[in-house]
DNA sequence: GACTCGCCGAATGTATACAACGTGTGCACA
DNA sequence: TGTGCACACGTTGTATACATTCGGCGAGTC
């Protein structure tokens, strides 16, 4: 790859980040990246510094730096704050929403709607991030676009498999989620912060689910599996 | 200053930009601060991306790093996000504390007990700020610790005037500040999620009314400002 | 055969020299 | 006298060479 701007490599590292193409807890090395993105290693560490700042990676001195990992205590603490999270800047987002973020919010949400439709994964879930993220923005508030950004990150990398519909039903759920997005728009278009609150939650509780479900996928037919293990079972 | 550890240099930094002995809004010469740590600029310079990243700084792309400013409108935010935050943490603290945890909390509070006694203002600021950042650190919760960290920034610049009480009243709200600190302490080590809620926000309203009556300070006399003033307003 | 000590290689951490950018000052011209 | 441009200085951004640390591998010993 040749020269590229810092913000640039911060953008794309952030992006393979979120798509897990760099898995968590994979190891990143210094010198590779540099040349990958025709720098050199001072500028690099400042990017990979600032990844840190935002959460996208862990540093250990002398150790180097490692995507963030998902382990089980983070979903349990991922699953717990999410929705205060969410319905809070959805409420500040309705309040204090500009005309020009709004305009951003559509783009973004055409986006998402083209890409769902055409089954393109990857660009969907990162859509569907800068969705979250500008509402994040309109919110006006850095304290909590803090925690925003952090949820988001997880939320990204553990949707990654959503968009990617295996049934019929699961392509309507996501149907239901473009649906979603577009009365969000409405409603803080519209200024009308509790019906913000309110939807946010609902969108909330259809990706929950379907989270949950990868998470923790359903279990396989008992008669074939289970009972043979069962006797072997200590 | 001695050739010092980075991460010394950046406990340092945090502690003057706390005590606004590094007023917010304050430009940071990299050339000087390197010479002051006795480090070279690239170390420091990671410095300033690390403040950056934990919200104590801003930096400008070839203008520099400036201490993160207090505008109005952050205030306004302050205030609307912080008892939300500091109450979802207490509720987590008191859930998920360690005793080990907690043995360091108790020895934040004998420091601050004793240093508000002995009317050191900025010693008495930086254990408050530690006392609290250590229930951030038993939630055990880095998505919601993002936005604490940066509400307790404020907070504590915030409150440099506080602990340098002007009248015997003020002394008395201090000291009740320091009780509100004990039974917080109580409250999580007894596991008490609601009480440590309940008493979280008992002890921001009573910081909250103190910052504000500093942010809006008492108006002067009617009758000898505003009214002259008012003939020359338009 | 297993454990420990010490060396070696590969990575990260630091210093410094050089490049690029922004800002302020001073001069010229209207 | 005021405005605008250009140059120079100071600061930040980058590259590269050097220092330091970690971890693995092998030899030696118990």
């Amino acid at each position: 790859m040749p020269t590229i701007t810092k913000d640039a490599c911060l953008a794309d590292l952030q992006l393979r980040i979120l798509t897990t193409e760099l898995a968590p807890g994979a190891a990143l090395d210094e010198v590779s990246l540099a040349a990958q993105y025709g720098l050199s290693r001072t500028p690099l560490r400042e990017v990979l510094q600032r990844l840190a700042g935002l959460g996208y990676i862990t540093q250990a001195e002398h150790r180097g730096a490692k995507v963030a990992s998902m382990d089980i205590g983070t979903m349990r603490t991922f699953f717990q704050t999410a929705p205060m999270i969410y319905a809070n800047i959805a409420s500040l987002a309705a309040e204090n929403r500009t005309t020009a973020q709004l305009d951003k919010l559509k783009a973004a949400q055409r986006d998402f709607t083209q890409e769902t439709a055409n089954g393109d994964a990857a660009a969907a879930a990162l859509s569907n991030h800068r969705f979250h993220a500008l509402i994040g923005e309109m919110a006006q508030n850095p304290y909590l676009t803090a925690s925003l950004d952090r949820l988001l990150i997880d939320h990204t990398r553990l949707s990654q498999t959503f968009y990617r519909p295996a049934s019929t039903a699961e392509k309507d759920l996501i149907r239901k989620a473009v649906d979603q997005h577009d009365a969000m728009i409405s409603a803080i278009e519209a200024r009308e912060t509790a019906l913000a609150i309110d939807l946010t939650l609902q969108h909330w509780d259809l990706s929950r689910d379907r989270l949950e479900r990868f998470v923790r996928p359903d279990p396989l037919p008992v008669d074939v599996v289970s009972l043979k293990d069962r006797r072997h079972a200590i």
